[in-house]
DNA sequence: TGAGTGACTGTAA
DNA sequence: CTTACAGCCACTC
């Protein structure tokens, strides 16, 4: 019952994210695009459910720039806190100027 | 094998 | 602004 062997796909995902740069966030579908899921947005959210401290899941959000994870840390604003301190701007759970952060991942094609 | 679920997205009312 | 429905893929029971 230990997918490890298939956590390839979880993989990808935190892979994208960790590139993530401090100070920027991505979406699930530009992740989910990336990936070639360009549907499969639930997927990334749900490959951040099993992802490890490595990655920054802070700084993923939905199109709106809404904070709509940050349940899955704690349910308080521990995800708010985290994108302030490095340096992104959060409002009521939004990200303020979204647009301008928002960081796209590199189209990484299936071998 | 089939049904249920989900850290999403888009459209509609 | 909210609520609702449909579509999508992967995983669990």
């Amino acid at each position: 019952m230990n997918q490890s062997d298939n956590n390839n796909y979880f993989e990808r995902v935190w892979a994208l994210v960790r590139k993530v740069p401090v100070g920027n966030v991505t979406t699930y579908g530009a992740l989910a695009e990336a990936l070639s899921l360009r549907a499969g947005a639930r997927m990334v959210g749900w490959a951040l459910n099993g992802c490890p401290p490595d990655v920054p899941a802070h700084r993923v959000v939905n199109r709106l720039g809404m904070l709509s994870g940050k349940v899955h840390f704690g349910g308080n604003e521990t995800m708010a806190q985290l994108l302030r301190s490095e340096g992104v701007e959060v409002d009521e759970d939004r990200i303020v100027n979204f647009k301008n952060i928002l960081w796209q991942p590199p189209f990484n094609p299936i071998s």
